[in-house]
DNA sequence: GAGTGGTCTAGACCACTCG
DNA sequence: GAGTGGTCTAGACCACTCG
């Protein structure tokens, strides 16, 4: 049996049984260590995973911190369409129509979002993406054009156009900050995902960042019918 | 300068690229380890962010394998009242106002999900959480009487009543299954939580499991203009 | 049986925090 | 300067997969 569980859930135990104060650290790594008589990797290694469940919060040379406010939070995946197929039963095929893929101006959101003038001329691609013949999701991306304009020679029918920037335009994506709000679906959108107006949908932007400048702007809009986003905790 | 970031970042590009074939393992541990002159524990420390960034999964005694379908999926956090707070210009305090706290019987839902007859006796209690006096979320918790009745003596005001379960209960939550939807808020969960009757919101449900058996099920409206999920990626 | 990932050890050096 | 977390090494043994 390994050992790293154990100590990971004596620890986190006393957590919630609130034996360690906010404002002060946990027990170092080293005591957690001699207290269980493991090494200090093994010690760490309980320390790594209740870290990345959000328990604790660690400050280099200070020590490890009870997190309190970040406790017990929830995390959601999006799921992507193949991974959707598998759980229905006639699994069907993922398809993506690309209704618009060409040269446009930015409105001012878009503007805003990658930071550049309004009006400034941009790549402008649109998809819809569903399983079977049953939309699922519909994608609005506005691109900077001039790293991004070779875009338009590649097949852009693939799964992730994320990957094609990445994988073969050669672009390296250094951060991506993406929020998930909910929106009652205005009529064009409505209609192309197959729903009346006004029903609620996930509205998701993700903003890529090329260096320190955002790259490529987008948003999904995803039925909510789809159990798209699901979790499952084991603590 | 740490050594697995590069060893990382080497393999991803490669993944990206597309230079390791579905369905064949990617180089092992000590392969990794000898191409880039490391011991096998840094090969593994990249190998291990690779996977949680779900990029490859292992298969123990086989190798690790690249994705592909699981590729570059977002992740997002639901975020405490308390986080939230943090982000506002004035620092909203978070409150916590109980609707209802006592003993109803089951509706079909709530049967089905806690694998209990209908109309049997259970713990039901509804809360309002906001920051100052704006409403932000609505909580709905149905327990099973007989584990969680002890519940009734604690305060109910405080932020998670999942930590009471375990902390002050002392109950072991084995699992925690959790969904995402978007709902158009019906009348009374839309003037309780301010809003116009049909705006679109956050649906969480969650399931949390005690052993085999769910001992409570809870459902969350979220109001979606409060910035609820937000997630920072750096790849 | 050879190779793989999973875990662990007992050390080491470093950057960092804190009084 | 003492203590902390961050990284790394060179080994070891194990459970597991696969031909």
């Amino acid at each position: 049996m390994p050992k790293y569980p154990h100590i990971k859930a004596t620890l986190k135990a006393r957590l919630l049984a609130g034996k360690y104060r906010e404002g002060e650290p946990i027990p170092s790594e080293s005591q957690v260590a001699s207290e269980f008589k493991v090494s200090r990797m093994t010690a760490r290694r309980a320390v790594d995973e209740l870290e990345r469940e959000g328990y604790v919060y660690r400050v280099q040379g200070a020590g490890s911190y009870p997190t309190g406010k970040r406790f017990r939070q929830g995390v959601f995946r999006i799921r992507s369409l193949e991974e959707l197929a598998l759980e229905l039963p006639d699994q069907p095929l993922p398809f993506t129509k690309v209704l618009k893929a060409g040269i446009s101006t930015a409105t001012p959101k878009v503007s805003d979002a990658l930071r550049i003038a309004p009006n400034t001329a941009i790549l402008e691609i649109i998809r819809l993406r569903g399983l079977g013949d049953l939309p699922v999701l519909l994608e609005k991306r506005f691109l900077k054009l001039e790293q991004t304009e070779a875009l338009l020679k590649t097949d852009l029918r693939v799964e992730s156009l994320h990957d094609t920037l990445v994988g073969t335009l050669g672009l390296s994506i250094s951060r991506v900050e993406q929020t998930l709000e909910t929106a009652n679906l205005e009529h064009e959108n409505a209609k192309l995902l197959e729903l009346p107006i006004g029903t609620s949908a996930f509205l998701m932007k993700r903003i890529s960042f090329f260096g320190d400048l955002p790259l490529a702007y987008t948003r999904y809009w995803v039925r909510s019918d789809r159990r798209a986003f699901v979790s499952v905790f084991e603590p």
